[in-house]
DNA sequence: ATCATCCCCTGATGGC
DNA sequence: TGCCATCAGGGGATGA
């Protein structure tokens, strides 16, 4: 569901909703697991909330002695509970000092949460192996992504959304850079130039913010914090227009599968 | 090292 | 209406 802008969406929702820092004053998981077991979470209580960060695609509650880390998948997200009905699919409740409780739904529970340690996050088994943030511009560099895909035989569409190359891409995104850069999806890694990189390397992040300012993408499931949806689907160009004319040369927008996902692009306009 | 494949799970949609 | 197949925005684990 949620690539870096649906994830950055809820992040600045959840950090303005709980600036008063609140402290947790009870924690409820209604099942086991989620993708991975619900970690004893009873430890939280009595910490202070003091900054909800991202990194990738996941969320980061800082916590006084923790980092509650929340992974949405495909189809999380979290909310603040309004009287006492639950929904379906709601699995873990935090009660909050300042009255609010915050839920996290999720229906296909691909999704999970862990609790890590306070230092060194960035070495544990979530983060140590990701890749720069798009809007690094020290490290997402053209020449660190030519380095990078040096020896890749896999098409660019793909190599794109490995999080382990940059992170925070996925498959919306994906497709909707390369069109904005005129690159074909199908185009090895390895073979690009290194202007191909640097068309690349600016768009992505620009793309990116766009996303965010248009409150992310909603085409089925992405829901903000407030259950609200995102703005951003009108904005898309390629992404889910199968047969559509392309919005700049008008040839019918390609379908087809990479990497076991869909990927759209104008024939015309991407080489 | 690199990469394709499988899999976790529910729900919406469309064809018959 | 029911039944079934297909598809969905992620990514860890496995093994070639």
């Amino acid at each position: 569901m949620p690539e870096l802008p649906e994830v950055e969406t809820v992040r600045q929702q959840l950090k303005k909703t709980l600036s008063d820092q609140p402290t947790v004053t009870q924690v409820k998981a209604l099942r086991a697991d989620l993708r991975f077991p619900i970690p004893e979470l009873s430890g939280l209580k009595n910490q202070k909330i003091f900054d909800i960060q991202r990194r990738a695609k996941y969320l980061l509650f800082q916590l006084n002695n923790n980092v509650l880390i929340s992974h949405l998948g495909m189809t999380g997200y979290w909310r603040f509970l309004k009287d006492e009905f639950l929904n379906k699919h709601d699995h873990l409740i935090i009660g909050l000092s300042n009255g609010k409780n915050l839920v996290y739904n999720d229906p296909r529970r691909f999704g999970f949460v862990d609790l890590l340690e306070k230092d060194n996050i960035e070495s544990s088994r979530w983060l140590h192996h990701l890749g720069p943030e798009p809007w690094d511009e020290e490290l997402f560099t053209a020449k660190y992504m030519q380095k990078k895909a040096k020896s890749s035989q896999r098409n660019i569409k793909v190599f794109l959304m490995d999080q382990e190359v940059v992170v925070g891409v996925g498959n919306i995104y994906a497709s909707e850079a390369l069109f904005q850069a005129g690159i074909d999806p199908k185009k090895k890694a390895g073979r690009l130039k290194l202007a191909e990189w640097q068309k690349l390397v600016q768009v992505i992040p620009q793309i990116l913010k766009q996303a965010v300012q248009g409150g992310g993408t909603t085409l089925r499931d992405y829901r903000n914090v407030f259950g609200g949806y995102g703005g951003h689907q009108v904005a898309l160009k390629v992404y889910g227009r199968a047969d559509e004319p392309c919005v700049v040369c008008k040839e019918p927008i390609k379908k087809a599968v990479m990497g076991g996902r869909s990927t759209y692009w104008c024939s015309k306009c991407q080489k």
